[in-house]
DNA sequence: GAGCTTATCGCAAATAGTCGCAATAGTGAC
DNA sequence: GTCACTATTGCGACTATTTGCGATAAGCTC
């Protein structure tokens, strides 16, 4: 089943507006802000809302189609729900993103699980703090 | 050493403004959104802008005085330092929140640092999921 | 293909937070 | 107490995102 039936089997509708925000996510290698994929396509179609984007990734995140993960300081990214699940840890001090094996995760999402009976999206925001490098910097001077 | 001469030797000032939005941090019991503090502090002196407050919470945090964490909403929540640090569980579905010890993120926090060398602050985004009720809910139908 | 229902759209306004700037006011030195 | 230095303030503009609303157009039925 495709996604165009997919959609309508769930009373969505598949619209110029949603083909483009989905070619967008396919295009795009890694995470993209909602203001990206904006920006991409009304570059060439300027009468599309950004509210329409943003509106629409949420539309296919209900389907599955796509996810996004909070990074440092309240900005969203999407990518395609296909890719392979992964955390994230990024660095307060320099910024630096690093993808993480959804593995390392799973002891902690089980004893939530089983001590919690919480179901953890641990993938969902990512973990900041201090990176390699960064923490030997400060512990030179 | 009191507050003010910890500003001062760190090269910053006590000011009014600055004082007041401690005093809000210290009466609130919970977390509490940078905007409930500036219009809880704006309700007596409505001249002090809310940019100082936002401003302040920044200053105040930088001296470890205040911590702030995301929840699942893009609002930041503030709160003391001084208070136990702890991580907190947020349901995506019904938005109830659950404050969580921080030993139980001490493992991931232990790897993380030994196999990565990342120093994670694991309490400053609360870990969405769905909740234990919401959970029986909808394996009830 | 025409008609109907209602999901979706574009737009304008609101929300949460940030930033640059000129004016103000803490703070240390005298 | 006065002075100089500069951190901090209030203001206004801006960014990223959300929401309400009336208009438009998917996609079913006939």
């Amino acid at each position: 089943m495709g996604i165009d039936e997919r959609l309508r089997a769930s009373g969505k509708r598949m619209t110029v507006q949603r083909r483009l925000v989905l070619d967008a996510l396919q295009r795009a290698r890694h995470h993209v802000t909602a203001e990206d994929v904006a920006k991409r396509i009304r570059a060439r179609h300027p009468q599309i809302d950004p509210s329409t984007v943003y509106r629409n990734l949420e539309a296919l995140e209900e389907l599955g189609y796509v996810t996004h993960t909070h990074f440092d300081d309240r900005i969203t990214r999407w990518h395609r729900a296909d890719a392979q699940r992964h955390g994230h840890l990024v660095c307060r001090t320099c910024g630096a993103e690093q993808e993480l094996p959804i593995g390392l995760l799973e002891p902690l999402a089980r004893r939530l699980r089983d001590e919690h009976g919480f179901r953890a999206d641990l993938a969902h925001s990512a973990i900041v703090g201090i990176c390699k490098a960064c923490s030997n910097v400060s512990s030179d001077q």
